[in-house]
DNA sequence: AAATTATTGCGACAGATTTGCAAATATAAT
DNA sequence: ATTATATTTGCAAATCTGTCGCAATAATTT
């Protein structure tokens, strides 16, 4: 949906947009956040796993993507960029993870309490665990 | 430092602090979180990697430590009975990892938003990404 | 002290990630 | 468009991580 973002990010680190990198972002693009394993069998026949590892890892350092960790597993996802900035709640109960789009006052306190601490926040992960609405109305019985 | 605690809760839990488990709590007590490899090869001779990795797979399940996600590893640290609860700063330049003491109104504005999400929140975890005060001094001459 | 139970070490192993290198593809130069 | 140059990809092999079964040790209970 976003090529030209993608191209654009590539271009401007002297890369380019091929074919692999292309489906591999359409892979993630829309969808929940997707585990190694799941984008190398969805690109089996069409792409070699280390090409993904590499690709991801490329993705990674540019920013396009970025790794979202769940338990010792990670998962990975488009970056703010394309999805905007959002937190997670994760669903201790059925795993499922939600958005919790981005709060102006959140962020503000968070970079305010990090610059009092002489540090100069660039960017940071919100993860909250705890009952999703269907879980937590289903165990309130 | 915190043995008695360490002793309390293992005992509650119909199990007892060996050599081996006061071996691995003392490599993560008063230290930055650490990574498996690091933790191997500080106990290598003594302890087994097997024997490492059940440790702390036992911690964590009884809350004794937490795994720390950084990337695609992680580290592990001594959970909030032992160290009070906090967020972490970690610099992108020269990699340390600092803490950030809990502050009551963020937690709360935390548990607030997810509430108003219909979610029910247990706990969560904030790492915030920037430079430390070191890197930050030195890029700016 | 003997019996029972929990803990640890020692391979061996499965899966995940990385690496070197040659082949293929893309980009730049002529 | 064709050649030269640099980048990207696939493939196979190597490495790393985390797990497992089982026998040997150590701890706890009787």
């Amino acid at each position: 949906m976003q090529h030209s973002t993608l191209k654009a990010i590539l271009k401007k680190n002297g890369s380019s947009l091929t074919r692999t990198r292309r489906l591999i972002f359409d892979l993630l693009d829309g969808q929940d956040p997707q585990s190694m394993q799941v984008l190398i069998s969805r690109a089996a026949g069409q792409l070699d796993r280390a090409t993904i590892y590499r690709t991801i890892e490329l993705f990674e350092r540019l920013g396009i993507v970025h790794r979202l960790n769940i338990g010792w597993k990670y998962k990975i996802e488009l970056s703010d960029v394309f999805t905007g900035h959002h937190h997670h709640l994760h669903c201790s109960k059925c795993g499922k993870i939600l958005d919790l789009p981005s709060n102006p006052m959140l962020e503000t306190m968070i970079d305010t309490l990090a610059t009092k601490a002489e540090f100069a926040p660039r960017n940071h992960i919100l993860e909250i665990y705890g009952l999703c609405p269907a879980c937590k109305q289903a165990g309130s019985k």
